[in-house]
DNA sequence: TCGATATTTTAATAGTTATCGAATCATTGG
DNA sequence: CCAATGATTCGATAACTATTAAAATATCGA
């Protein structure tokens, strides 16, 4: 992951209603969760919810799907394995500080 | 680490220059690095560079200290820490993806 | 097609952050 | 004490980010 890539995913996640909404997609795994329910969930206008899926949207942090009436957000974890992917190597020290424990070893479901 | 603290974090690594001083700063390791050759090596003129450092500095990812007319900087790695395993056990789905790699067994030192 | 529902886009505004020259402060050597 | 060096603070300005009401878009059920 370049520089660029990691600034812009680690200024979406620096905002107190992007970082809440992507802990819950998180959660949420695969399923995803409706942009309206985040907003609710959040205490967020939908317009303001809107403003910020965009945003972590643009840092290739979640994905998006119509369901019905209905947007769908999901985390993309791989993009999150990268992220910490960089930051383990540039910015924990000389020693990486896992050379063998990936994030995820994939699109994980929700354990279980 | 509360997600407050996070916010900060993120949002002081989330630029550029600061991205880029941190990393200098973690390979330096314990001694350190002096501001002035932070603001040589990234190309800032020192009023910036001050600046950026403050913000780091406020965030906890880095302390300083005098040496003579310089000031120090060095990255405070646990912080780095917290931050990973905040990320970690939030941002990286149910199953926090290392329970036992801490990203640094303590103030580590320069490798080697 | 119409009305209702779910969401995004637009646009205006307020607030925050970045930049950098100039002034200031701290330390040292002479 | 003074001049030089290393760094920070101040102040002005430019650029970006967040917020939200209102308008627009998309989908659905009847």
């Amino acid at each position: 992951m370049q520089a660029d890539r990691v600034i812009r995913a680690l200024s979406a996640l620096a905002q107190e209603h992007r970082l809440a909404a992507f802990r819950l997609l998180v959660q949420a795994g695969e399923q995803g969760v409706a942009a309206g329910v985040l907003a609710e969930k959040l205490q967020v206008p939908p317009s303001s919810m809107s403003f910020h899926l965009a945003q972590l949207g643009n840092a290739g942090l979640v994905t998006q799907r119509r369901e019905s009436r209905s947007i769908i957000y999901s985390a993309d974890y791989a993009a999150m394995n990268g992220l910490m992917g960089y930051l383990t190597e540039n910015c924990c020290g000389g020693m990486s500080c896992s050379q063998d424990t990936e994030c995820f070893p994939s699109p994980q479901r929700k354990s279980a």
